[in-house]
DNA sequence: AAAATTGTTCGTAGTTTTGCGAACAACAAA
DNA sequence: TTTGTTGTTCGCAAAACTACGAACAATTTT
């Protein structure tokens, strides 16, 4: 009775879990929470936005583009950023269904 | 203009960003998913449920207990885990208020 | 042409994460 | 007492993360 036969992690779960993951940093949920709520949103007012150097900033950009949560566009000579809203809304929809599946029970401890 | 002059984290971002982090593993997402379906929740049924040893599996509910995820009980020989309600509840508040304050707008890029 | 602006990339350093097997602890069963 | 069961902890290794300054690229301004 193995614990690994051919046992794997399920698509929505690794899917979930990057999101999640990209959201796991204090650094990273400012810049999301920056981005969704303006419309200018070039990577100094970002910056400005943190306590960070523009090298980390630019790296937690990213991280964050790398997780499909942002996309970024080159408007010469500063870099435009915004919300990627499909995957946003993917996002939003994961964790909705995460957490709603929680079976209504007593405390089990 | 430094980018560093006092500024820091909220402490609501910290808050959501560590529950992120949290989450941020197949095999905790996994984990969580599992004691969220299920009354009976010892280690071992945990353990069968992922494709990595059960050092590792420690490793993760260590990681969930100390975000306040999950928690555990001693029901010798064996081990119980199961979802911290309250701590649930207040992530899924986190998360669903982090993803409603999105600004409807057109994509900007 | 020289200098300034805007971000990215590189190289580096230190920390954290992920994973495993082995050793261990606590108790139950033989 | 010895053995078995159930999980945790320890020690280790490899990889990933976080952060920074410096160098660089592309374009504008002077």
């Amino acid at each position: 009775m193995n614990c690994c036969e051919n046992k794997d992690y399920s698509v929505d779960n690794e899917q979930l879990a990057r999101f999640a993951k990209a959201m796991g940093h204090p650094a990273r949920i400012t810049i999301l929470q920056f981005l969704a709520s303006l419309d200018s949103c070039y990577f100094g007012d970002i910056h400005n936005e943190l306590p960070i150097a523009k090298a980390t900033v630019s790296q937690h950009l990213k991280e964050l583009k790398d997780a499909g949560l942002i996309q970024g566009e080159i408007e010469t000579p500063k870099v435009k950023y915004c919300i990627n809203q499909e995957n946003w809304a993917k996002a939003q929809t994961f964790f909705e269904t995460f957490f709603k599946n929680k079976t209504v029970k007593t405390n089990c401890c």
